[in-house]
DNA sequence: TTAATATACGGAGGCTCCCTCCGTTTTGCA
DNA sequence: TGCAAAACGGAGGGAGCCTCCGTATATTAA
């Protein structure tokens, strides 16, 4: 299960994990408290580590952001294969979206870093916006099969959607806003026998 | 029609006014070719004038972007008496969007500085936030009353929507994606006798 | 025309942030 | 215990932001 070479590997060093996690919950608190601008040398200081560490960890400001909302694209991942047992295809869909704006609202920074992000397959590994491209793709397809959303749908363009409804800026009831329009949306990709 | 406070005031210099559109002209043309990133000294240097001119002229970033995209702004406030006229309200909606989306594939930079716009009313005047949001009102207004969406549409909430939609990244037919994206919208909008 | 003055200009400078590089420190292993 | 390998820290060069103020120029009145 451990990635092996061709030589053995050391042991990783207890204190880069650490630092490691240090940044991470650093990061999380810091995006809260400070929006998304926060400055790198920021997050180093309020995990007390140098920021010559922060980057060793973190080549750039996205993957520290990638690291930050790993854990919500994971959970949202892994909540498919439940809510298509759970529901008819359809209301599973309806169901994730939703589930989605959830996360978004709880870390106001999946979006920006998603919307930079749907369109590019570019990386080697997969990363967040491929995974939830993939949880999509999968949620769509069975609704279409099942006949409960037409069939004409491409699942980055709902991913788009999704992405974008939940864009806006934190204050004035922005959450509601979406939810409504993840409804209006829902309505307009069911199949009405038209 | 002229502004005039308690004293008389001077006409206007004329250097002032020709730094102006020199500086929104080179900032069109910086916008487009570096990206909405581009650094305002950039700008400057490219209008041939100094930072401080600039700063002068526009005392924030979103400043200058508003300067640039102001035409295109007035041109979509201006079209909707024209497509009510000529249409049925709610096709009238309809093709706004579509123009809606037209004009931010042209310019790239309405979207962002809109997104972070549309909630706020705080501005002492008419900003071009307020004006779309004053348009797409309208037309949902009159889309409404003539039955042809349903009624319980929030235009901000459309807005929102148009935004977002319009965000992705310039890349990858994402201007097709917008396109899908708001017939599905709109098919949700319509009444479908419900 | 010319002088007076309101108005606008330019860019140096102070600040912050980004990111790299390398001497120093710590850790794992034998 | 000793020795590399691995990780640390932060100084420093570069760039952008924005302000401030001495200088230059347009307008107006004489």
């Amino acid at each position: 299960m451990k990635q092996k070479a061709t030589a053995q590997t050391r042991k990783p060093r207890a204190d880069s994990a650490r630092n490691r996690q240090l940044l991470i919950d650093a990061a999380k608190t810091g995006f809260a408290d400070a929006g998304l601008n926060v400055s790198l040398e920021e997050i180093a200081r309020r995990a007390g580590v140098g920021i010559g560490t922060l980057y060793r960890h973190f080549p750039s400001r996205e993957a520290v952001v990638e690291a930050v909302y790993r854990r919500e694209v994971e959970q949202l991942v892994e909540a498919v294969p439940q809510l298509l047992e759970t529901s008819p295809a359809g209301e599973a869909l309806h169901q994730w979206m939703h589930l989605f704006v959830n996360y978004i609202a709880t870390k106001r920074l999946i979006a920006p870093s998603l919307a930079a992000a749907v369109g590019r397959t570019s990386a080697p590994h997969a990363t967040p916006a491929e995974l939830i491209t993939r949880a999509i793709s999968t949620l769509v397809k069975n609704a279409v099969r099942s006949g409960d959303v037409r069939k004409d749908i491409d699942p980055s363009d709902l991913l788009r959607a999704l992405v974008g409804v939940s864009y806006g800026n934190p204050d004035a009831g922005w959450e509601s806003s979406a939810r409504r329009l993840i409804d209006i949306l829902m309505d307009g990709l069911r199949c009405k026998g038209r």
